[in-house]
Order: C-alpha cells, then sequence, then structure tokens
DNA sequence: AGCACGCCGACT
DNA sequence: GTCGGCGTGCTC
C-alpha cells in the first residue's frame, strides 16, 4: 500500500475492463468539490475519457509513478442520483458487466461524451383535448385500487388482462393517483408499441407534460428529455428498455406494459433485462410497479405462484366487445394453395364480403426461404453464415437475415449448372401475390421488416389500413403487437407449427403468446373475431390446452413441465459466447473457462461448449457454454470466481466473448 | 474495447 | 529503403 498525502479518485471509466482506476485530483482543487457521482475527464494511456468518481481514497496498490492527474471536474452536482447509482451498481454486479460502462451506458450519449448537464429548452407544450376517463368495470375498479393501497411502499403487481379488458385504463387511472400526489411515472413499452397514438393518448388524458424516448430522437432532444425528467418537469416519461435508467426527482410509479416481450432484454453488450431492472428500481426507490400483459411470462406466473407478486386479474373484455373464436385448421386433410387451406379461403371471402378486414399472419418474411435445385438438390447459401439465402421478388436477389448480405439470383444452379431452380416455402411476399390473384378487387397491405424501414412508412401503413373498409392485412410478428385493427374480424395464422417442436425450450412459451397476441387484434368493437390456425399438429396437447382453455391453463402446463425438467423459471441459466475467425479458438476458449467452472465449487451443471444454433455468423464462428444452477446465488458466486480468473486467462484478440445472465435465447 | 508497438512482406 | 498487415500487450 502506498500512503499518499493527499485524496486519491477512484474512477469508472467506460472500458470493458472489469475494475476502476485512480488518480490524482487536477491542481488546483477545492476537496469539497470531489463528489461522488460527479464526470471526470481523464488521461488514459493516449486517449482521454470521461469517467466517474465513484470514491475519495487515502491509499491505493498502484504504484504511485503510475498514477496519472485527472484533467477535470465536470459537474459540481453529482450527475447520478443514488437511485440511479444503486440500479448501475446491481445491474454491473448481477450481469457480469464493467461497472464504468454500465454508468456510461445510462447517460445519454451527450453527456457521455462530457458535454454540459443543462436545460436549454422551454418546457415541453401540452397538445390536444382533454380527454375524459371512461367508466370501470369492477375488475378494473379493484386493480385501480390494489394498485393505489401500495402508496409510497416496494409492491410488483402482475395485471393480467386479455387485450381489450381495459389495461391501459388501469395504467391510466394508477398514474393519475400518482400525478394528483405530485410524482412521476415511468412507462416501459416494447420498442413496437411507441407510436405518436400512445403518447398523444397519455397526453390528452392528463394535460401534463408527456415525455417520450424514441429511438428516432437527437441526442440533443434525447439530453432535454433526460434533464427534464430529472428536473421533475416531466410527469410521464415513456420510453422502451433503456428509459429504465432515466432519473426522476420524484419518482413514483414504474410500469411495464407487455411485460412478457423479449425486447426488453438488450441483445448486445450489457444484457440486461428492463423489466427485470424496472422491479430492481421500483424496490430501490420503495415505489410500486405494475407489469402488465395478456400473456404473462413464465417468470412473473412463479412469482405470483411464490407470492412474491400480486396478482391482478381483468378477466373480460370492457365494454361489450366479445373474445375470438378459435379453431385449429388441421392442413393435412385439406386441399392447400400457397400455404391457404380451402376453408381460410373460404372464410376470407365471407368476412371481406361483409365488409370487413382479414388479418393473415405469416412469421417469415420474403418470397420463398429457400432456394432449391431440383436436379442435384443444392441449396442457395449465405457465403458468410451457416444459413440459407431468402428468396425475394421485389426487388428481385438473394438475402441473408443474419447478416443483410445480398446477390443476384442465380439463373443456374451453383453445383450442377442445371436451370432447375425453384423457390420453395413461403414467405409474406408470396402470400401477397396469391393473396392478389384470390381477390383482385381487395386491397391488400403487407407490413414486415422489407417495407417499413424507412422512417414514417409503418404509419402510414396503419393509416392506409384504417382508411380501408374490407382489406386484407398480411404480415409478420409486427402486425402482431400493439396495433389495433377494429375492423379485423378474422385473423389467420398461416403456420403455427414453427413453436411446437423447437429446440428452444421457450418455443412453445413464446408460440403461445404470440398466437393469443394476435388474436387479441381481431375482435375489438362490436364485431366478435374469428381466429383460424392452420397446423399440421391439431392434436398437439399444448396447441389443445391453448385453445380449448386458454392463456392461463397453457401457462400453468408449461410451468409444471419446466418444473419437472427443471428448466427457467425453476433453475438459472446464464450462457458465455464465444466467436472467432478460426473454427477452433471460440471452442479453445469456453473450454478454458469450463475447467475454471469445474474447479470451482458449486453446484452447478454445464453445457458444452456447442457451436451456436447458426454456428457460423458474417465469417465468424460461434459457440455456447451454458452454465445451469438450481439457485441464484449460487451462479452468481461461480460467475464471479470464474470472470476473475479470465481476466488472467486473457484469451487474445483472437475470440471475442460475452456473458448473458438470464438469456432469452439459449440456443 | 482501443490504441501503440513491433516485426515481416511488396511497393513508389 | 518505407508503407502497412495484424499478433501482443497495456490501460490508474
Amino acid at each position: 500500500m502506498v500512503q499518499a498525502q493527499n485524496m486519491i479518485l477512484r474512477i469508472a471509466l467506460p472500458t470493458p475492463l472489469r475494475r476502476l482506476f485512480d488518480y490524482l485530483p487536477p491542481q488546483p482543487i477545492d476537496p469539497t468539490s470531489l463528489i461522488s457521482g460527479i464526470r471526470v475527464r481523464v488521461p488514459f494511456q493516449t486517449r482521454t475519457l470521461v469517467g466517474i468518481l465513484v470514491e475519495v481514497v487515502k491509499e491505493t496498490s498502484v504504484p504511485l509513478e503510475k498514477l496519472k492527474t485527472a484533467l477535470e471536474l465536470l459537474d459540481k452536482e453529482p450527475i447520478f442520483s443514488e437511485d440511479i447509482y444503486q440500479l448501475c451498481q446491481w445491474s454491473a454486479s448481477y450481469y457480469h458487466y464493467a461497472l464504468g460502462e454500465v454508468l456510461a451506458g445510462a447517460l445519454p450519449v451527450a453527456l457521455r461524451k462530457g458535454k454540459p448537464a443543462e436545460i436549454k429548452k422551454k418546457p415541453v407544450s401540452i397538445e390536444g383535448e382533454r380527454e375524459h376517463p371512461p367508466e370501470l368495470n369492477p375488475a378494473q375498479q379493484e386493480a385501480i385500487t390494489k394498485i393505489g393501497d401500495a402508496n409510497e411502499a416496494f409492491r410488483v403487481f402482475l395485471l393480467d388482462g386479455v387485450t381489450g379488458s381495459g389495461k391501459t385504463e388501469v395504467y391510466l387511472h394508477a398514474i393519475a393517483d400518482i400525478l394528483a400526489k405530485d410524482k412521476q411515472v415511468l412507462v416501459l413499452v416494447p420498442e413496437i408499441s411507441l407510436t405518436p397514438q400512445t403518447i398523444a393518448r397519455f397526453q390528452a388524458r392528463f394535460q401534463v407534460p408527456v415525455i417520450a424516448l424514441h429511438s428516432s430522437l437527437s441526442e440533443t432532444e434525447r439530453l432535454q428529455a433526460w434533464l427534464l425528467a430529472r428536473s421533475g418537469e416531466a410527469k410521464v416519461v415513456i420510453g422502451t428498455r433503456s428509459a429504465v435508467f432515466t432519473p426522476f426527482q420524484r419518482l413514483g410509479l414504474i410500469i411495464v406494459d407487455e411485460e412478457h416481450d423479449t425486447s426488453f432484454k438488450q441483445q448486445d453488450r450489457f444484457r440486461y433485462h428492463a423489466r427485470d431492472l424496472a422491479v430492481m428500481r421500483a424496490s430501490i426507490n420503495q415505489i410500486p410497479v405494475v407489469l402488465g400483459s395478456a400473456t404473462p411470462s413464465l417468470e412473473s406466473l412463479l412469482n405470483v405462484k411464490r407470492e412474491r407478486y400480486i396478482y391482478l386479474s381483468l378477466p373480460e373484455r370492457a365494454g361489450t366487445a366479445q373474445l375470438p373464436q378459435y379453431h385449429l385448421l388441421d392442413v393435412r386433410h385439406l386441399p392447400m394453395e400457397e400455404g391457404l387451406s380451402s376453408v381460410l379461403l373460404e372464410s376470407m371471402r365471407s368476412h371481406l364480403q361483409q365488409g370487413n378486414q382479414v388479418m393473415l399472419f405469416l412469421n417469415r418474411r420474403g418470397f420463398a426461404p429457400v432456394l432449391y435445385c431440383t436436379q442435384c438438390a443444392w441449396i442457395a447459401a449465405c457465403k458468410r453464415c451457416d444459413t440459407r439465402m431468402v428468396y425475394h421478388r421485389t426487388p428481385p436477389r438473394l438475402q441473408c437475415h443474419h447478416c443483410d448480405a445480398r446477390r443476384e439470383i442465380p439463373a443456374r444452379c451453383g453445383e450442377c449448372g442445371e436451370a432447375a431452380l425453384q423457390p420453395v416455402g413461403i414467405g409474406t411476399q408470396r402470400l401477397e401475390d396469391a393473396l392478389q390473384k384470390y381477390f383482385p378487387d381487395v386491397p391488400i397491405i403487407r407490413v414486415d421488416r422489407d417495407n417499413t424501414r424507412r422512417k414514417g412508412a409503418m404509419q402510414n401503413l396503419l393509416e392506409q389500413i384504417n382508411e380501408n373498409n374490407s382489406a386484407i392485412l398480411l404480415g409478420t410478428q409486427m402486425l402482431a403487437k400493439g396495433h389495433h385493427f377494429p375492423h379485423v374480424t378474422l385473423v389467420g395464422v398461416v403456420d403455427a407449427d414453427s413453436g411446437l417442436f423447437s429446440v428452444d425450450f421457450r418455443a412453445a412459451e413464446q408460440m403461445g403468446q404470440l398466437l393469443l397476441q394476435v388474436a387479441g387484434r381481431a375482435g375489438r368493437a362490436e364485431k366478435p373475431g374469428t381466429v383460424l390456425i392452420q397446423t399440421r399438429h391439431p392434436e398437439h396437447p399444448l396447441l389443445q390446452t391453448l385453445i380449448q382453455h386458454g392463456y392461463s391453463h397453457f401457462a400453468a402446463t408449461l410451468l409444471m413441465e419446466r418444473e419437472q425438467a427443471v428448466l427457467p423459471p425453476f433453475s438459472h441459466f446464464a450462457v458465455f459466447r464465444a466467436e472467432s475467425y478460426a473454427e477452433q479458438h471460440a471452442a479453445h476458449f469456453l473450454s478454458a473457462i469450463k475447467e475454471i467452472c469445474t474447479a470451482s465449487a458449486g453446484a452447478v451443471t454445464l453445457l458444452g461448449p456447442v457451436p451456436a444454433l447458426i454456428a457460423k455468423r458474417k465469417g465468424v464462428y460461434c459457440q455456447h457454454l451454458l452454465v445451469k444452477a438450481d439457485r441464484r446465488g449460487t451462479l452468481q458466486h461461480l460467475l464471479k470466481n470464474v470472470l476473475q480468473h479470465i481476466e488472467k486467462l486473457s484469451p487474445g484478440h483472437s475470440v471475442k466473448w460475452v456473458l448473458d445472465v438470464d438469456p432469452v435465447e439459449v440456443v
């Protein structure tokens, strides 16, 4: 230990190195300005970085000659409030990510770069006519009362309500109660549902400043929004997962809408789950949090069962709207044309004739998923990935859906040279073509990533849908989430089977959620909805349970299966993901990690290293090592231990790796 | 992660 | 001769 005359600044820096760095204070210095949580500009090797002062210490194990002097203190007040700082610290330790990177990630880019935290804009204007709350049904009333009873204490509510049961109305009332106490509210939503309408609805209701944190905000706008929330001027903040780190003056309530949605889990770098962090944040702030969904995650349902969460249920559809009718169509025994059974086509025709809209759901974009040679069985593959290229017709080309590589459509087979190439299988483009033939007089509106990529394109399509009376809407998952289509009376699921036999143990849960969400688009307003599900396995017990007994039975069945198989949420997973250009390097690195795991004590199961489901992506080989433990504590303990060893292991630059705690996708 | 240093191959 | 390829090592 080196004794230093003065104070030493212990600073968290935005680098993947999982440690803090010590600096001497800048000269001259007023010691009282050294407050934890302020930003400090420091030299770091050849660069200068903006870090966060974590603590001021008297001793350091770093040799004095290595200590550099900090350049500048950037704040007079801490940029991190106590609650956000605690949340970041907890996240860094739970997800085993470098604290400096977590802290930097929690700030708007402008602040990360060292720009001053000053409010420039005038307060946000309030637009729109005041909208008055409608009458509540007893279930809604009860939910609101229970949330209100939580009154300034940490409580987690699971609000389970089918689509159209009036979840949003419960949110709005709960928010109104909080606003009346002059507190603020954070609303987290999946990316897809953050539309202008959502924001307008909140604004019209409360006539208070509502701020939305979109992905399309500029960095200055984002900084201003952040500052308005921190100062308390913004009363309601609606945002996607990163909004969980927004600072507030007086936060009174957090709402997580569509809590089952996997887009709350960040899938690169810092792999946090915004829903889980929202619960953590509510606990830190000692406030209630409401998790809402028509199809709650098994994790949340288990927490209800274990009495950690309070269950609130909205069993019926609000108003006069009726629940949709489900029918399974056994496509093995029906005449098929372009993936559509005669029964589905006939049903579409009759709904369209009555001036209603029909929605078809097919989770596969492009024209055909495979281009196949009928002579030699060659299949067009991506050169950089371990995948098939998807045949697109408009514009005509082959496209890899994993690395976005594009190629011209070959005239002849790449193997035998015969001109016997055939697009096999059905994507949304092909279905669109077919529908145009069957229904030449009906507008067909396709919604998938290929035609919503441009800014405002989605909005445009949604408007087109609402303008038309009878129309066919056709799309991928995008269509299933968040949007309301009041004129849709028939929903067709073109292929429900992909979720039934997947290698991913969560596939069934996600299939069930998606089928329910898709169905939720139909039968709004006074028009009852019908859902036709095409399958080759109509006898499948999970499908049967879902259709006959509804989601809660379905979820209970899945929970039972998970318990028997000791899968999450009855056990806890973490995955080391490694990638390298040389095929063996990633696997070798993971094997080394596996040895360290085996050597450490603790009841964990190790699986792998195994090649990822898509073993090669963008030219790099991907390998996984799965770590499974019965208890969360055991897993956390082991991971902490292992990471300390990895620092010494130093895999070199040939292997890139990440640790994914609570992965949503294990394969 | 970045970024510099360092040691080998083909270029004005 | 030197420009630049990426292996290796370090960051208070």
